[in-house]
DNA sequence: TGTATAGTTAGCGACATGGCTAAGCATGAT
DNA sequence: ATCATGCTTAGCCATGTCGCTAACTATACA
């Protein structure tokens, strides 16, 4: 239960942009170089690789060059953070339900008196 | 497989930021008002009603004004397109593993020839 | 060696974001 | 009626983001 995880912001962000979606929409099917993963997104490379650097800060792609090609490839255990969070609330809001049905429970008994 | 979602694009936009989620962990134990939710951030109350209109935009709170308060509510149905997504990715990812394995079959059975 | 291919870097412009102060408005308490 | 409270709006500033072009480097191929 971090107070406030620097990398749950990287990760956040990362995700918040469509074209980065599309770039892992991509890569989770399999790796891909750089040029590929522009292909359908109408964007020049500069701005995909701008795009890429995000998901790597992220964790969310990891690259690595073969001769002139770079090679990007899907990180699947870096969603993990997000999901631990998603529990976390989860958890919190059932917690609250638990106090609410507690409350009413107390309130019954109050008028079992 | 929505092709790309500005819901989504909302939604992870909201939780890249510290003090919303920060906001959305004090929500996820209970409504507040407004000035019981900038509270602890430390931040002035505009910072928080912008930090708010945007955990709204994206569907995660809703608020109401009774009197001169306004009581804000967490919304837990909005994270399902995330959970959503991240399905979706996970069986992209799956399926990935799966055409290895039918890969790695085939290349055994190539061998037993 | 020369040329095409794949990526990289620098830097620009438009716009969004996240913080603030100052001033305003509406409601509850006296 | 007055004052305190709780929120709201307008607007400023610094910084970040997202797209681009232009120019560059590095590898493959002929």
């Amino acid at each position: 239960m971090a107070k406030h995880d620097p990398h749950l912001d990287l990760l956040f962000h990362a995700l918040s942009d469509p074209t980065r979606r599309m770039m892992l929409n991509r890569l989770a099917k399999g790796p891909a170089p750089v040029t590929e993963l522009a292909g359908p997104s109408g964007f020049k490379l500069p701005t995909i690789l701008r795009h890429l650097s995000v998901l790597e800060e992220a964790g969310l792609v990891s690259t690595q060059k073969d001769g002139r090609v770079r090679s990007c490839a899907f990180q699947p255990k870096a969603l993990q953070p997000m999901t631990d969070w998603m529990d976390d609330q989860r958890k919190l809001w059932e917690g609250r339900l638990d106090r609410l049905d507690d409350y009413v429970t107390k309130l019954m008994k109050e008028r079992e008196k």
